[in-house]
DNA sequence: CCACACATGTAATATGTTACATGATTTA
DNA sequence: TAAATCATGTAACATATTACATGTGTGG
């Protein structure tokens, strides 16, 4: 009953840049790899658990605390470096903003508008945050050979933000003209 | 137990362009909405099954024929309208391409460049479908109406698709750089 | 001392895919 | 007539989220 590859491979992988508890991991993930990540409680408890029954993760009782801090063994590494090595999948495409613009004839120019702002407003929040984080692990010195590589995410989101910003600006001079068809 | 209104809406949705039976469902949704949507056999029989319940939609046996035609009824256009007008939601983003590159201090970076090239071949082949669903959609006659706003999900398609072109020249640029440092 | 962040975990629920079972119809 | 495609559906499994339960440490 393996718990998704894909949950090892990331707590895996975040344990191989520091040891962290599973509090710690939820936050690193969420703030770090959010862009193209997310991991909840109810997946990272029982994986750390499965990880530790297999030998590839340690969980240290700090001193009087009820926290465990949890470090990746050997062993985790040389799983990791398998795990990496197998083919990367996404997951199937359910993008919500897409399915109502397919369906816009049903649902209006105007409506169809409003939810191409605000997908432009999210790109623009995206590529902010994003700005922010670059300096942040350029900085960071945990992060010191990694930064390289982390840094390459980071130039993919804000590279995909641009061009849904784009997109959309295109878009909508095309939606106002489907609007302004319509109103004649 | 709702059955997912996701999937509700993308049923009601392709139901509303023209009656179709469950498998003809499957094939438009993979065929059309493949960029962006997907729907299992295992979703869409029990879905329509729920929306005839619900007097959403309609099955309509075809003389001999064991197939039936399901047709969306005016209670299904209003509730194809209320779903359209939900909050887009996306899922939670698991990208194995990025979890991959971020941990790629870990894959070494002659992978990673071999990772960044599929991903490169990947949004050329998708430019290549979508050009072609391009034509095929604006000369389709069951489309008439709808096919402005679908030309703007092809759009957006082709506009990530090339975005990510870009982004890969980009990377597999930096990436042997870091191969050739970590050779000295 | 109260609220909030840290920390761990479980149970209920939701969602979704894959494989299987079954059979009709069409085409080579 | 054999193979491929059309067609419907179910069961088992896999995955993942949310809400809940529980408790500790820390700052105002």
């Amino acid at each position: 009953m393996p718990r998704s590859d894909q949950s090892r491979t990331a707590i895996l992988g975040a344990l191989s840049i520091m040891p962290m508890t599973g509090y710690a991991l939820r936050e690193e993930i969420r703030d770090t790899l959010g862009h193209f990540w997310s991991e909840s409680f109810g997946q990272i408890y029982p994986t750390l658990g499965a990880l530790e029954r297999d030998g590839l993760v340690e969980r240290r009782e700090v001193d009087g605390s009820r926290s465990g801090l949890f470090s990746i063994t050997d062993a985790g590494i040389a799983r990791l470096h398998e795990l990496l090595a197998e083919d990367p999948q996404m997951p199937k495409p359910r993008n919500g903003l897409m399915l109502r613009l397919f369906f816009g004839a049903q649902l209006g120019p105007e409506a169809c508008m409003q939810l191409v702002l605000q997908a432009r407003e999210q790109a623009e929040q995206v590529i902010a945050q994003l700005s922010a984080s670059r300096s942040e692990i350029a900085h960071d010195p945990n992060l010191a050979h990694a930064a390289p590589y982390i840094l390459l995410t980071i130039s993919a989101g804000e590279s995909s933000a641009r061009a849904t910003i784009a997109w959309a600006n295109e878009t909508l001079a095309q939606l106002a003209d489907l609007q302004a068809a319509q109103g004649n």
